[in-house]
This record gives structure tokens, C-alpha cells and sequence, in this order.
RNA sequence: GGCCCCAUCGUCUAGUGGCCUAGGACACCGGCUUUUCAUGCCGGUAACAGGGGUUCGAGUCCCCUUGGGGUCACCA
């Protein structure tokens, strides 16, 4: 098969933002697909109309945007399998179906939901392994039919062939299935929708996918996958199926680790993409990191662009092993991605990041957002930038408070230690900054200079006093650039605040 | 529980029978740099799950045990 025929897809679900552990998979495929120059399709499995989420699939795209990972087909772009939509495509399923039905290799069947569930749970509490027991004889076609015209509930099986079934696995070899566990399955729900199973099949062949590349809890829908795919002629692309991300406690990553973080009082962990979007990382950077769970480029390297990964990504380097979310490498993968991205991309990035928090930085132009950036050596992640740059759209009431400090703790050992001697470097720097005119960072770091070596003061005694009294803390950017950015009336306006504050304690 | 998959430092991994005295990265510990936080730099601790084979030789191949995971829907 010629590479350029290599046709790939993501089929998620619309039922929220773009899970992490999904993010990984589409990865993969785009890669695949963009290292031959293969088409990566989107499509979107909105064959469950009770988990349907309003808006998700807006909110999937959006994630994807963030990522990067661009569809060669799909919402939006359309193209030439369109629609991609599966509720769009509901008489195909039938058309199929019907195909089966007619060849014998499905049936119509009669039970309920409720009634399969009963014999499930007898089976449990028994200790009995359930399986699904064909109905003999079938119904017929018409048999099904008038059941249905009745106003019966009645679903399409599909007929297992008997057989065990092998699969072929780009990372796991051959996995062989064994038949007696492999029972009939529903491809037409009694709603008259198809199962994931059989629109998945019936669309991977429309849409001529030629390697499917999904997570490994698929595994072992996969004979099922084949057995249709058989009997109704169609090719069987290339599987592969990657390893699964956990989080570190060793359990799947999921949304409700988020829920039960917040009713114990913890900091939400980042489970989704847009989770990670929020809490200012690099869309870089994350894929760089979740490119690397699962997959590694043989050598000692780590760290690779995008560009770099699509040459050098290939399937069969995936291993088999299941990977934990490390957050503290993500971070520190991050922290790297941000001392080396270029000031322009990493402004725009940034001001994504405000935007998505709605933050109050935003009233900023972006000379003063990329010196902000540039003031914040060493950032982690872009919510770094934006705790260093509080004081400065914080009100001086704020800061200076008339109920007391804000944080006690820097008063007593920045200011009050030694008799109190923090504040009269303040008092005495206070007249210099009062009369100074060069209000840049390079200049007020000059004059701190000047004023340590007239004084005999070190750095630290200058900058710590200064730093505690225009932030209310004693952690800012280095300090000629916090008063730079802070701008010289609020800094004197701070400085005399936080004077008067002892005087009045 | 049945079936299936997996198994190298705490974590992600390199390793495809001799190059392994098991390499890298993150974390951790120690030191240095430093006006705060953070960055940065240098150094260190740390792993082949256990037991049997095969072989001149096994982290690498086979079997068993143990452990972990996935899956058993009219969800995807």
C-alpha cells in the first residue's frame, strides 16, 4: 500500500472536552498521517443520544486548534466522505445492516434491556460467567419486521461466525480470541441507531481507513470488528492499539479526579486538554510530553518539536507497557519549552492563556505583557507569570491594607528584623526614587546599585524592603523591573503606605 | 471470576543473546550561582518482580508463579 494512501481517523464521542489519554491517540494518528502525508480524518460517534453533551464538539475542535492537530477531513473542513457526523449517517447503517440481515449474518432479536440485564445479574449472583445465548430458531426477516411494525423493541444482532478470531497488532503482535468469547452483539440499537461497533466498521470502510491506531481498552472490540468486516467483504485495516495513560496513583485518568479533588478541598488535577490550556501550559510542550508516553525515539533524546516528532515518530517504537502521568516531568518539560520558545510565540501563547482565564492582565498592551514575560525568568507555566505580576493590577489598598499586613510573616523578617532597619532603607531610598528620573529597569537597578555601594548595604537589604512594601510580599520579578513595571507614583504611593503602616501599628 | 494484554531505577524509558560494571530524563538528596520565588550549573542515591529452563553466555528466548492493567452494555 502506497504511503500516500494512508488514511487515518480520531472518532471521539461528544461527551466533553478532549481527554488527555484521547489527546494522546490523536497524536499518533495526525503523526502517522502527516509523516507520509496520509489524511487524518476526523469524525465525530454521536450515536448516543442520552450521553450527548451540548456543545462538546465545539469544545473537542477547540482543544484540537490548541494542540495544533489540523484535520484534513472532518467538521467543518467537510471532504469527500462527508458527512462526518455519525447522526448524519443513519441510513447507511441501515443499508448495511439490512445487507447482513439478508446474508444471514444477522437477526433481528426480541429481548428487552431490562431482561438481559436480569440474566446478567442471576449469572452474578450465581457465580455463573454470562454469555448471550443465540436464539434457535432465528426469527426471520419478517418476523422481525411485524415485530417492529407492532411497536415491539427490537434490535439487529450480529451472528458471530464461531471461530476464533486473530488479530494483528502493529504493537502487540497477534492476540488470537478465542471463540466461546465471542457472542452475538447489537449493531442497531431498538431506537434504530447503530452500536459503536458497527458504525465504526461501516464508516472506517466509506471512508477507506486504512490503519486504525485507538487506545488499548478497544482491544478487544477489535474481533468483533473483523468478524463484520468480513462478512460484509470489507478490507480490515492495519490495528494498532497503544498502551493506556494512568495517573500516578496507578487508576485511569478521569474527569471525576477532578469532582472528588475539589470536595476534599485539593487543587484539581488537569484531566482534559483545555484543563491544561487553563492552567498555563504550552501546547508545545504537552505534546512533546505525551508524544513520549508510550513512545521514545530509541536514543537519549527527549525533547522534540512537533516538526521533529512527525520525522522521527513511527508506530513501532509504541511499547506495550501502560504509562503513569508524570505531572512533575510535564512541569519540567514546560519549564524548558518556555526558556526556549521565541518571545513572539510565547506572547501569543500567553495572551491565550489570559483570555481562557478571562485574567485581569488582559488590560494590558502586549509591550507590557511581553515585559512582563521577560521580567519572569525560569517561568514553569504561564499562571507563574501571572502570581509575580499580581501587585501590579492590585489596587495599593490592596497591597497596604488598613486592617494590618497582608502577610505578617515578610513584615517581621524583612522589615522589622534589626530594630527595624528595613524601614529606614526605605525611608532613605523613598527620597532617592522620589527625585529619579529614569524609571527603567536597567536605571533603578543602577540606582540600588549606587545606593548599596554609597551605604555599604547589600543587595538583598535593599531589594527584599522594597519588594515586601509595593507587593505586600517577598516575592516579585527582579526588582528593578517590578518598580519599572509598577511605575513610579504607585511605587512611592506603596513605599509611604507601608510607613505609615507601622507608624500606625 | 472468564478471556486478553503487560512486567528494567519512585516515574517515563534505552536495551532486539556477548558492547550492561544496565544508559538517559523527571523526581529525590547534596553542593554551587543568586536581590525574593523560580531558573541555571555540578555531583550523588536508585531498577532488570520471583523461580525454573535453553545457551559457552540471558535484562534480552521459553515455561510457571506473582503482580499490575484491560474487557466482559441496546456506552463509545
Amino acid at each position: 500500500m502506497s504511503d500516500r494512501l494512508v488514511r487515518v481517523r480520531f472518532a471521539p464521542s461528544p461527551t466533553g472536552y478532549l481527554h488527555i489519554g484521547g489527546a494522546r491517540t490523536v497524536l499518533y494518528n495526525w503523526l502517522v498521517a502527516r509523516k507520509v502525508g496520509g489524511t487524518f480524518i476526523l469524525r465525530i460517534e454521536d450515536t448516543d443520544r442520552d450521553r450527548h453533551v451540548e456543545d462538546s464538539v465545539g469544545k473537542i475542535l477547540e482543544d484540537l486548534r490548541w494542540l495544533g492537530l489540523t484535520w484534513d477531513e472532518g467538521p467543518v473542513v467537510g471532504g469527500p466522505c462527508a458527512p462526518y457526523f455519525q447522526s448524519e449517517r443513519l441510513d447507511l447503517y441501515h443499508a448495511h445492516a439490512r445487507r447482513l440481515l439478508e446474508s444471514g449474518d444477522a437477526y433481528y432479536a426480541f429481548e428487552t434491556s431490562e431482561e438481559l440485564e436480569a440474566s446478567r445479574e442471576s449469572a452474578r449472583v450465581e457465580k455463573r460467567s454470562y454469555k448471550y445465548v443465540r436464539p434457535s430458531p432465528l426469527p426471520t426477516i419478517a418476523q422481525g419486521e411485524a415485530a417492529q411494525a407492532a411497536g415491539k423493541a427490537v434490535v439487529v444482532r450480529f451472528k458471530m461466525p464461531g471461530e476464533p478470531i486473530t488479530v494483528h497488532d502493529e504493537i502487540l503482535g497477534d492476540v488470537v480470541m478465542p471463540a466461546e468469547e465471542l457472542e452475538d452483539f447489537v449493531i442497531l440499537k431498538s431506537d434504530g441507531w447503530p452500536t459503536y461497533h458497527f458504525a465504526c466498521v461501516v464508516d472506517d470502510e466509506l471512508m477507506r481507513v486504512t490503519h486504525v491506531i485507538r487506545g488499548q481498552e478497544h482491544l478487544m472490540n477489535t474481533p468483533k470488528h473483523i468478524a463484520m468486516q468480513r462478512a460484509l467483504k470489507f478490507a480490515t485495516p492495519s490495528y494498532a492499539h497503544p498502551p493506556i495513560i494512568f495517573s500516578m496513583d496507578g487508576t485511569k485518568m478521569s474527569k471525576r479526579d477532578k469532582e472528588k479533588a475539589i470536595k476534599e478541598g485539593r487543587t484539581p488535577p488537569e484531566i482534559e486538554v483545555h484543563d491544561f490550556r487553563v492552567s498555563g501550559y504550552l501546547p508545545e510542550a504537552l505534546l512533546n510530553f505525551i508524544a513520549l508516553l508510550g513512545w521514545s525515539s530509541g536514543d537519549d533524546r527527549e525533547h522534540f518539536s512537533v516538526d521533529e516528532l512527525i520525522e522521527r515518530f513511527s508506530i513501532e517504537r509504541v511499547g506495550k507497557t501502560n504509562a503513569r502521568f508524570d505531572r512533575d516531568k510535564l512541569l519540567a518539560f514546560n519549564t524548558d519549552w518556555c526558556a526556549k520558545t521565541p518571545p513572539l510565540r510565547l506572547l501569543a501563547a500567553f495572551k491565550d492563556f489570559l483570555a481562557v482565564n478571562a485574567s485581569p492582565l488582559l488590560k494590558f498592551d502586549d509591550a507590557m505583557l511581553a515585559r512582563l514575560l521577560a521580567a519572569k525568568k525560569g517561568l514553569r507555566t504561564f499562571r507563574d507569570v501571572v502570581d509575580s505580576a499580581r501587585f501590579l493590577v492590585q489596587r495599593d489598598e490592596e497591597v497596604w491594607p488598613d486592617g494590618g499586613p497582608i502577610n505578617p510573616d515578610a513584615v517581621r523578617k524583612v522589615l522589622e528584623k534589626n530594630e527595624g532597619a528595613g524601614y529606614r532603607t526605605l525611608e532613605a531610598i523613598l527620597a532617592k526614587l522620589d527625585a529619579f528620573a529614569d524609571w527603567t529597569a536597567e536605571g533603578l537597578h543602577k540606582l540600588i546599585e549606587t545606593y548599596c555601594a554609597a551605604s555599604g548595604a547589600k543587595m538583598g537589604d535593599v531589594a527584599q524592603p522594597l519588594r515586601v512594601a509595593i507587593t505586600g510580599s517577598t516575592v516579585s520579578p527582579p526588582i528593578g523591573d517590578s518598580l519599572a513595571l509598577l511605575g513610579k507614583d504607585a511605587t512611592c504611593a506603596r513605599i509611604r503606605r507601608c510607613l505609615s503602616a507601622r507608624r500606625g501599628a
